[in-house]
DNA sequence: CCTACCGATCGGTAGG
DNA sequence: CCTACCGATCGGTAGG
């Protein structure tokens, strides 16, 4: 891992701990021993440092549900597949899921902007999922889209609370909740 | 109202929109047109303010909760009780709620644990409430504290997009993400 | 509630 | 990657 991926990860760590403005540059020097005017070597500023990090999370995010639906699977397979996917991004890269979730708001407004159609985009791929199961019977919802920020809801804040390694294994979490989202689109079976 | 609630109302605003960190005392006392010295003959440091807002709206979830459970409802009737006052405070109460879920960190370790201690007791009402429909056979699941957990994640959310004067009212929300809970909650009708 | 001010720390640059 | 340093700003106090 080269310098700047280095302090990327070090700073995803830090910020997800205390924040972004809780951070100083200094502290995540710190982490790697460094000085602080030293990081500037790699990276152009403090809000590129969170933007990559706020990216990559995009990224990963968009990529799992864009490989679920490039498969073409039924309704209930396919939001299983989604919701699996989402909790799975959150569990493996706890510190940038945290940090795209709760610092985003800190970047200048052109990247806020990005993130925000990035987040369109993704429950965009929930919100198909609902309805494609509509349209063949499996569920019965009155508002797709309502459903499916519903669900991501549900999905996001586990970023709260879980912990790995703790009692609740990232495999029976992401059956049990998909357990609930399926029954919750009714259409009971 | 007194300048020291006048004080908390603002200081919670600008805490919601910037985040605690991101907010300088400075930048409290200009909305209210003052120097930011003279805050301080109101109020004893800044992490006071953030505890003073957090502690309020985790009064006002608990005391809903409260006079939901004295009530003595039936299972589902209460659940739904839970839900309605849980949105209405998060709806009422936006920059209280929104601070009180993204700020809390920054609090001092005490009052961290009494935070903390407070949000497992709120959890308690939405778990007893799962408990007793499975016991009354109105509800089917096999974690009822997952699934409280997953209800609350489910409402939480709401903090991050909820707009007042926006196209969805709260009683329609209310009303559709009480069907979805009730779904998820299965023993189908 | 104000002016004046404190030491500490911030993000970032210059120059090597 | 370091030392040395910049101007700006922070939370908070003294004294009136």
């Amino acid at each position: 891992m080269d310098r700047r991926s280095e302090i990327l990860t070090t700073a995803g760590h830090l910020f997800r701990e205390r924040g972004y403005h809780a951070t100083s540059m200094r502290d995540i020097a710190a982490s790697l021993e460094l000085r602080g005017s030293s990081l500037y070597a790699h990276i152009d500023s403090k809000e590129e440092v969170l933007w990559e990090i706020v990216n990559r999370a995009a990224d990963a995010f968009l990529a799992h549900a864009e490989a679920v639906e490039a498969r073409a699977l039924a309704p209930r397979e396919r939001l299983r597949a989604l919701i699996a996917g989402h909790l799975q991004v959150i569990v493996q890269e706890l510190p940038r899921a945290t940090v795209f979730f709760h610092e985003w708001k800190f970047l200048s407004p052109e990247r806020r902007a990005q993130v925000t159609e990035c987040r369109d985009r993704y429950e965009g791929f929930f919100r198909r999922a609902v309805e494609a199961g509509v349209a063949s019977g499996d569920f019965a919802t009155e508002d797709p889209k309502l459903a499916a920020l519903f669900i991501l809801s549900a999905l996001n804040w586990t970023y709260q609370w879980f912990r790995e390694g703790g009692e609740l294994a990232l495999e029976a979490l992401t059956e049990r909740y998909t357990s609930l989202v399926l029954n919750a689109l009714g259409g009971c079976p």
